[in-house]
DNA sequence: AAATAATGTGTGTATTTTACACATTCAAAA
DNA sequence: TTTTGAATGTGTAAAATACACACATTATTT
């Protein structure tokens, strides 16, 4: 049994001794990327090749190296994977199950990205890489535990998007009021009213008119905007109130 | 260079050479356990034997044993230093930063504890083991990252308090109006008026009068609550609408 | 018995949310 | 060219919630 690494901390070289003990893990990071296109919430996944969990669908990851941080472990898959850099990147939690892994103890630290499908196209070489309808995961079966996973990260979306501006990372710099509430509407699963919304945000005021318009839409085309981010560190609310 | 574990999972054993390669690392929980005594909200430290930070403070951690949930290693290091169980503990972030250890790659998950300090008393076994006003933690120093986990927690903790029923478990079962509010007024660090406060914690419909007062007050003695789950879980509001 | 200090209850105002209606503009169809 | 359709853009009233604030009550202490 191990020594009790905070019981007894006497010196470095003991510390050092358990540290570099039988008592270690193999660390990883699971990647749940969230995408938004044709008006549908999307996430980034890839086929188990896994015999245990043949045809199932498993989220992007992989080994912590000895030498990575955790946030530049998950940025290493996702950029490994998208191509894509400087995108939105938050952990969420940490999964340590002792049996989640088939191949041993394997924890894993699951981290939420939300990227800008347009103008992207994946990465074909990986031609089990695709995206998947949040409606249509509901169906399928996905590998580990990362069913667990990502529904704790989408659970953590829907809570957080209503708290921060993080919406604006699944849309293009430029966006029409419309797009940001089907946005809206497609991440928490529901119906709004089209003017509430758009006073709601008007009202937060840090949203910059960027004084052109919709093209190629087969009606009427709305103004674009843009997230000014200075304005809302600017204007944001410390005191959301007690509530629940 | 390790092999990616995503991008060729091919087979079992291949995943098992990986797993147990020399990609390991240390994995440890690191507690901020809090508690509320004489209207102060104060965290629970030890003393670091470690010379690289003498004097300074640090968290109530140990080492992940390999066949050990994350959420156990939590529960089992904070029965071990209070003596109590069935307690509230939640994971709230991971900590992976390559030399945030002195003793080589520890990766940490944070877990954050309220406990009911009432008619509790340390074991003095420990004794380094004491309680800090979360006000004077400004102003000591903390070892190995525990600052920043602390602080994490702590801001956290603010948050969360304010849109679930957490508080409840850093008080007594029964409790007065008046103490529920020092307590939020404690963590919040802010005063808040007393006929709106206690209209709200009313409106929400989950505190049950037991039909008692405080006793060895020096003033009018106030009537006690306890908070009832099931009541909460019946009324509790799913759409807190957005805004930020 | 009086003074003190906290408990317990409203009430009016401001702010925010919600529900809802109509005119405008562009594109496509007639 | 005109008409029609469909979405954009704006406003207003009612309801709910948050906020500021005052006074009577009750137990303890002097």
């Amino acid at each position: 049994m191990a020594k009790d690494l905070s019981l007894h901390p006497k010196t470095l070289k003991g510390l050092q001794t358990e540290v570099q003990s039988i008592n270690r893990v193999a660390l990883s990071v699971d990647c749940v990327i969230f995408g938004f296109d044709e008006n549908t919430l999307k996430v980034l996944l890839i086929r188990s090749d896994l015999k245990k969990y043949k045809g199932m669908w498993t989220l992007l990851g992989d080994l912590v190296k000895p030498d990575e941080d955790l946030d530049n472990a998950a940025y290493r898959v996702l950029k490994q994977r998208t191509g894509l850099g400087d995108v939105f990147l938050e952990q969420v939690k940490t999964f340590g199950e002792v049996s989640r892994h088939p191949a041993g103890r394997v924890v894993t630290v699951a981290y939420c990205s939300l990227i800008n499908v347009q103008n992207h196209r994946l990465k074909k070489m990986d031609n089990e890489l695709h995206w998947h309808s949040v409606e249509s995961l509901k169906d399928k079966a996905m590998g580990f535990d990362h069913e667990a996973i990502y529904l704790t990260c989408y659970q953590w979306l829907q809570k957080r998007v209503q708290e921060h501006p993080l919406g604006f990372n699944l849309l293009p710099k430029k966006f029409s009021l419309r797009e940001l509430q089907n946005l809206y509407e497609a991440i928490l699963n529901t119906k709004l009213d089209r003017r509430n919304f758009r006073k709601k945000f008007f009202s937060m005021d840090f949203l910059v008119d960027v004084g052109e318009e919709e093209q190629n839409v087969p009606h009427r085309p709305g103004r674009l905007y843009k997230f000014d981010f200075e304005k809302y560190e600017k204007n944001k609310k410390e005191w959301p109130g007690i509530g629940f």
